[in-house]
DNA sequence: TGAGTGACCTACTTTTTGGTAAGTTATTTT
DNA sequence: AAAATAACTTACCAAAAAGTAGGTCACTCA
């Protein structure tokens, strides 16, 4: 059992899992491995399905967590734009990861993503 | 938007997490790369918090998905054994990212589980 | 013979999660 | 001047996930 600021794991997977876990963490952060700068509303129109309440929750958790970090453009129409962090950078292995394995499951499944990408919005 | 079997997933990324998601699923496959066969009273044992319940519920979405399978080793006193088939082999890159991501942090943190494991039960 | 183990299942309840829809502030566009 | 956009927040509620505690069946061990 592992101890740190008063949580606890049962391995180091269980603990890297505690950054990445929660619904849409790994899709935002594969999103800015992809695109480098996102504004608030760039996240609403690419990731199809997620409520703002669920957006805006989750980017705070990972702005916590400092594997991202949020840039005020300007305040008084208050602009933003977030980015991967350096830390949120070490992720990349798996972001890669996860997506050539799901592509390469999707292919032996008769489905291209690479080909076809142009038809998913 | 990627469909298949009647789901919808918005890239490849989110479609491998649909195997992997689900409390315990991440936890329990790197477990079977660390020890091979295991039992259900091994789960039950080395996983600390898992609910029976949990358990056997991800041990059979694990099993239904192909990651794993199971043998039944007798009848007459029901035993069994869990494995890895080699689709769910192919997630090792997977198991060892996670799990050397959270010992370095750990380490920077100044907790070194490689050096301290035999602390942890 | 009674207790314990292995491999579960089930019903019930609680907790957590996530969806919905509306509201806010300040600007830019039409 | 009105509508739209950006970046959020908030309250309320339904649904899903997970915990609890019990039960089963068939051994095996003391």
């Amino acid at each position: 059992m592992i101890q740190l600021n008063d949580k606890k794991y049962t391995c180091p997977i269980d603990f890297s899992l505690s950054f990445i876990d929660g619904k849409w963490k790994i899709l935002i952060l594969s999103h800015l491995h992809y695109c480098s700068n996102r504004s608030y509303s760039d996240f609403c129109n690419n990731l199809p399905g997620v409520s703002e309440k669920m957006l805006s929750q989750q980017l705070k958790e990972l702005e916590r967590d400092k594997l991202i970090i949020k840039t005020i453009l300007s305040k008084k129409p208050y602009r933003v734009e977030y980015a991967l962090t350096e830390f949120g950078k070490t992720l990349t292995p798996l972001y890669q990861f996860l997506s050539d394995w799901g592509i390469q499951y999707l292919k032996q499944n008769g489905i291209d993503y690479i080909k076809d990408q142009h038809l998913y919005k």
